[in-house]
RNA sequence: GUGGUUGUAGCUCAGUUGGUUAGAGCGCCUGAUUGUGGUUCAGGAGGUCGUCGGUUCGAGACCGAUCUUCCACCCCA
């Protein structure tokens, strides 16, 4: 035989059990989404690389996939080009379209085009993959699903305490406890910036203050000394570095930090308002905390910044994450739209959710009944039965081929279908069935009414 | 993109310093049971050892390349 075929690094075939279990996630997803007023949308899998590229840093843009262009596109290159050896050159030249990275990007391409058709405030949903060529780990594939919520055209923080809620109502509902919601305010990421005469390097700051949990204090003063931040600067971070407690305590530690800065200042009245509310509404499983080193690499948001833990018994990345983008439509010259958004990692709470053993076990739908097969003229006659029943909506078929029982009964036992129907020549001859119940065993010489009663419920 | 790791039967894995015919458990197939699956018993099939190349009298084992898996960076869902 020949080499047997192989799957694309990062890519994985889903078989019926995983299919199930995936739409069991989507369907609880959608649920909420729908509940808070989200309407779906859907967008290509591909774009125009010009809305793509530039749109997520230097790092995502290595990470987007490209299409190459179709024909002969390597004549139409200049000699130049095709001797420059230079991706920076070439690659806008022989590929102009590019696999989805996220779906918040072409969201917002999709509202700055239908910007005249659209009623703001806007609240769409979207499920669909998207694609990173990154190098893959566990829960780190090349393709992947998010399922995202977002609002644009509303600056109120009201939609921030919802989609906290919305985070919780999620989770809630597939069982998933000790869902951790991190919540920050880039305000007050600038505002600390500002503070130790770092604005000029804001993203710098945020991505080394970001791996505080991670490879701790010291560690992060040398990754920003090495970036140029002042000394002074980083003795002026120490509170930062001591600060723990409640939210409410580390709010008010916060504001006594940031009392020169006005953004600073801004971020932490946001923070506080949120807290508040959700405070009082309460959230069911999950919690929301506050962690001033949560920065996230993109460089859009503007407001609030969401990330989702796992609980802290699964080895896991985020499962989500979001914020607040004040001028994300700008970029495709849409001025002055604000949105706010979450997004959930599907194959990531899958991964959770096998694990921790949440998933229900009814989940596969299996065919109710299966009739054996004794014979072409045994088989014919149960014909009208089954048609009959699935008419009736249940699900029913007939083994299509005339083999041992044995065969036929392993078959249906595997497939875990609950009812077997047995026509044989005593039954063909009295038009009666015999119903065998799978599991506890027990069979029955039914007529068809009782059939259908049995098989009804 | 950088460094490391993994790959042997359908699945999970053994396989000694390189040495005859590569093993186990589970699963699968057949029969015990010609109208009865899940339990039991008996028997059986199934592997070009990820792929390509090299070293060697001889390679599953050693070397190189490549693909894949997982891990640490980077980054992220």
């Amino acid at each position: 035989m020949a080499q047997k075929p192989t799957i694309s690094k990062g890519t994985r075939d889903f078989n019926a059990e995983e299919v199930a279990k995936r739409s069991y996630i989507m369907d609880t997803i959608k649920e909420q989404f729908r509940r808070y007023g989200f309407q779906p949308i859907e967008t290509p899998s591909f774009e125009n690389s010009d809305t793509l590229m530039g749109k997520y840093g230097d790092e995502g843009d290595r990470l987007i996939f490209k299409i190459l262009n179709s024909g002969e596109y390597l004549k139409k290159l200049s000699d130049n080009d095709y001797s420059s050896k230079s991706e920076a050159v070439l690659t806008p030249k022989i590929s102009e379209k590019a696999l989805r990275y996220d779906l918040t990007v072409p969201f917002a391409r999709y509202v700055v085009q239908h910007q005249n058709e659209i009623d703001f405030p806007f609240k769409r949903y979207q499920i669909q993959p998207v694609w990173r060529a990154d190098r893959p780990q566990k829960g780190r594939f090349r393709e992947f699903y998010q399922c995202d919520a977002d609002v644009v055209g509303s600056k109120s923080l009201f939609q921030e305490v919802e989609l906290i809620q919305l985070y919780d109502d999620v989770f809630k509902n597939l069982k998933l406890e000790g869902v951790i919601i991190k919540i920050n305010n880039r305000k007050i990421l600038s505002g600390i910036a500002e503070l130790i005469g770092a604005q000029d390097k804001l993203i710098d700051f945020t991505v080394a203050l970001d791996k505080l949990d991670k490879i701790g204090e010291e560690k992060v003063k040398a990754e920003m000394r090495a970036k140029g931040i002042s000394e002074e600067g980083i003795s002026k971070l120490q509170p930062l570095f001591d600060l723990s407690g409640k939210f409410s305590e580390q709010i008010d530690k916060l504001k006594s930090i940031l009392k020169s800065s006005e953004v600073g200042l801004k971020g932490i009245e946001e923070l506080e308002f949120i807290n508040d509310n959700i405070s009082t509404l309460g959230l069911k499983t999950a919690s929301l905390e506050l962690d001033v080193t949560l920065a996230r690499g993109l460089n859009y948001y503007t407001g609030a910044i969401f990330e989702v833990a796992a609980p802290a018994k699964v080895k896991m990345g985020s499962i989500g994450g979001g914020g607040r983008y004040d001028d994300l439509t700008g970029i495709f010259g849409l001025k002055d739209v604000s949105g706010v958004g979450i997004s959930f990692g599907l194959d990531r709470i899958y991964l959770v959710l096998e694990e921790l053993g949440l998933f229900p076990e009814t989940i596969a739908d299996s065919t109710k009944v299966l009739f054996l097969n004794f014979g072409n003229l045994e088989a014919q006659s149960c014909l009208p039965a089954i048609t009959d029943l699935r008419q009736k909506g249940i699900s029913a078929e007939l083994y299509p081929d005339d083999v041992k029982m044995k065969k036929q009964m392993t078959y249906a036992n595997r497939r875990n279908i609950p009812f077997v129907v047995l026509v044989g020549e005593k039954e063909l001859e009295d038009k009666s069935f015999t119903l065998k119940n799978m599991s506890s065993g027990e069979q029955r010489n039914v007529s068809y009414t009782e059939l259908i009663e049995a098989l009804a419920h």
